[in-house]
DNA sequence: TCGACTGCTGACAGTTTATGGCAGCAGCGT
DNA sequence: ACGCTGCTGCCATAAACTGTCAGCAGTCGA
């Protein structure tokens, strides 16, 4: 196994979690089974990726509370779920939680590559409780219009039934109230306009790409604050 | 630099991911700058490690949407802010949303520390959307009356304005509607009561520990489940 | 059916890296 | 002053990683 280092490094800093007070080096380097020089070098390892461990001479190591996280895996959806429920305890909660949450948010952000890094900007512009219906339309591909900025051909219902047939330029995905929302450009209406994925009948992708880019229409939307036409 | 490997398994994560169709593994040897032998092993080590790198002879690998975090540090209060926002998702949300953060909690879940997931057990019981008032009481001191299974003493106002002296036995932390409330067995009353943390207006933390288990308390109070008296 | 292409595994030698012991310096507490 | 401890550099040894070669199996197109 080539990760034996790796999960000596879990190993240590669980040790280290269970002390309360400062261990020693010697100590650490037992229960982990190795010499007090690698442990040095561990602690450093350790330190270098983030882990807050202080260490003082005469004392020894203490782990500031918390937690590393070891490698993981997070499907889309999954990463989505971790985004919107932070972008939630940010916004929602007490302020000294909210502070953690979005301190959370940044640091997944700041790993993350950059096409997932603008879902965090986009996804999840307003939040809510309950949502229980199911979408009509299929949501990975608007979110693929989305990123690849392609015009949209909406078959969408409103609330007193009535059926339209729009072209618009989708450039955000987000929610508000117990409701998945689509956030475009409609072409028909020439504005910003919002429209419930739970009430688009169908949708077609086209090939051409609508003629501005997504980053902007979104600062545009954002400034501009447009009433939710539902 | 002693991280050379790491960084190459996250250089060949990031590189699988901007291919959308199968790339073999030709490829992906020269962009890592890595013998195809090699390659396959940082595939396997990938693989190993969680990542959903799926391989077929004579078409190349895919990588399944997602993507892997390195290793990260959160502090007690991000962690809790994660946990309590995918607790939001995975009830509020819509079903598959829903259950992507129901999975990532349960991720999380699995590579904490014993003592740590009871933190994801009891925090976080209640959700609810907003929030504004602060605390009077100190959180951590709470946390942590709860981790020793500690007396806590408490002056307690409540909502007609008269304070009263308690001792309690503290075993959870939960929000409900937009408070959070400390769950307790009161000594006073005898039963469980619930008190909201923004009206403890000042308490002590006892040396003496309570005589029984808080997983067994929050256990039976789960099970009576007695409604907030508020 | 055949061949080209590809994923996958084993073996082995060369190279790199990690490890442990040693020495020395600096800070803390008694 | 002394012991304990964190921390760093050095270096020989041990371990891990890497590349090359070989072979087998599966997919696709001709």
């Amino acid at each position: 196994m080539p990760v034996a280092r790796s999960e000596r490094l879990l190993t240590l800093l669980q040790t280290l979690r269970r002390y309360r007070r400062p261990v020693t080096g010697i100590v650490l380097a037992a229960e982990t089974g190795v010499s007090l020089r690698t442990l040095y070098r561990d602690i450093a390892s350790l330190q270098a990726q983030g882990a807050m461990i202080e260490g003082e001479a005469g004392i020894g190591y203490v782990l500031k509370p918390g937690f590393m996280l070891p490698p993981m895996m997070f499907s889309e959806e999954e990463l989505e779920a971790l985004v919107l429920g932070s972008r939630w305890v940010a916004r929602a909660a007490e302020p000294r939680l909210a502070g953690a949450g979005a301190d959370a948010l940044a640091k997944i952000a700041a790993v993350l590559p950059a096409d997932l890094r603008e879902m965090i900007d986009s996804a999840a512009l307003f939040v809510g409780p309950k949502r229980r219906d199911e979408d009509k339309a299929d949501v990975s591909a608007i979110r693929r219009a989305i990123r690849l900025e392609r015009i949209l051909e909406l078959h969408y219902g409103d609330e007193q039934g009535r059926i339209s047939r729009r072209r618009v330029w989708p450039f955000a995905l987000g929610y508000f109230e117990h409701v998945r929302v689509l956030m475009a450009w409609c072409e028909l209406r020439q504005d910003f306009r919002h429209f419930r994925t739970d009430r688009i009948i169908d949708m077609t992708l086209h090939e051409v790409r609508y003629p501005r880019r997504r980053t902007v229409l979104l600062k545009e939307w954002r400034e501009q604050d447009v009433p939710l036409e539902n």
